[in-house]
DNA sequence: GTTTTTGTTATTCAATTGTATAATAACTTG
DNA sequence: CAAGTTATTATACAATTGAATAACAAAAAC
């Protein structure tokens, strides 16, 4: 059937890609494996093998590795963002029930997975090595928090309440952070509970904090 | 003064040492490294020489690099709850001030600081593949909580409340995860938050959870 | 003081890593 | 269809890494 027709000298064969899906083919690969078997497992050559290239690829199309990792970050950052807030653009929805969503859409796979805890904490420690990685976690860290703190200003306002603009930023501060811990645990322990138990906590700890309904939707 | 007296055939000079000793530097020095510029800085050389020693004491005193690596995990991590947790032992104060000081005491340095973040993102990021620290992350995780859960229970007993088991573990689960997102927070965003802020954040919030009021002491 | 033990140094080794360079062929352009 | 562009392969290289081994000496044992 696919026999390989033999070139001149037995060199591999190979297509032509745009550069844009070959970036995107070892962005996705780098990505796949630390998250498969965290940071060290990505090298160079594991890569290029995971996308079915050869290992000069890299340099070809990234100026170094540290470059390549740099942008996997990104690109993983930007789709788990989102993965986690295309709840909160349903405007057919109230806002309530909107965070609700949000809350749930992190603490579920695929947001919630032992493979993403792996695959931030190997960035996260790679921050000081690269500068590349801080810049992309401040930003990403702050445009999170800014669309959450849009939603909880969205819902409280919502329910005919109005708060100052530094409480509300303190609000979105502990939101995050009580998302933020627990996706840790469930990720981090992924046996550790139970089902749909992360969500309602989650949900019900927001919606003390908030002074809101979230649950029992 | 310290002129060295030149030992027959230009040999170091050294000092034996107890073997807990050793250890402990060993383990201090790959703290050090590792907190400073991450996992990859933390070669057995540059462990040996922050240590003061060559580079086959290592083997000599540990089985291998991972089972460094690994006791080293288990150390910090039992330094960093001895200090978060240390205020819960003093039991000349109410356990509703008790927690406010563990709450402090995690959201200030040297628990909460930029170092401690990279030296825990890059632990976690090793799970896949040593599973000594996966062992080590669960058995701090579930400490830890099972502490905070007993001062909660103590600080709500104390005012005349009680929860159901079930209820209580799900408080402290979210205490717990509020906690550490701020830590996190205050940790890799070291000038996003002023002074105290984290602390006072940290107190309020779970002061809500728990219906409470922890800050002002 | 002599012997024994073992903590420690010094050196070597095989494997792996990121990067660099040259050769090649797939596709584009005219 | 011919020439040119460049994506891709193949190979080489210098540096680093964790580990292994042998030589050595500091402290303990006798």
């Amino acid at each position: 059937m696919t026999d390989q027709p033999p070139p001149s000298k037995s060199r591999r064969a190979f297509v032509r890609e745009a550069p844009e899906t070959r970036r995107a083919a070892l962005i996705q690969a780098a990505l796949e494996l630390i998250g498969e078997a965290g940071y060290r497992s990505a090298t160079t050559r594991a890569i290029a093998e995971r996308a079915g290239v050869t290992l000069g690829l890299i340099r070809h199309h990234f100026h170094s590795k540290e470059d390549l990792i740099s942008a996997a970050y990104d690109a993983h950052m930007s789709a788990m963002s989102d993965l986690s807030l295309a709840p909160a653009e349903r405007k057919d929805l109230p806002p309530d029930q909107r965070l609700a969503l949000v809350i749930e859409a992190n603490l579920t796979p695929p947001v919630m997975s032992e493979r993403n805890v792996t695959l931030w904490a190997s960035f996260i420690a790679q921050i000081p090595n690269e500068p590349g990685i801080r810049t992309t976690h401040d930003r990403t860290y702050l445009s999170f928090r800014d669309r959450l703190e849009a939603l909880i200003a969205e819902t409280l306002s919502a329910q005919g309440r109005a708060v100052p603009a530094d409480e509300l930023r303190r609000l979105a501060t502990s939101c995050n952070a009580l998302i933020d811990g627990l996706w840790l645990e469930g990720g981090a322990c992924p046996t550790g509970f139970a089902g749909d138990d992360l969500v309602a906590m989650g949900q019900d700890r927001i919606g003390v904090l908030l002074g809101v309904t979230l649950n029992r939707f």
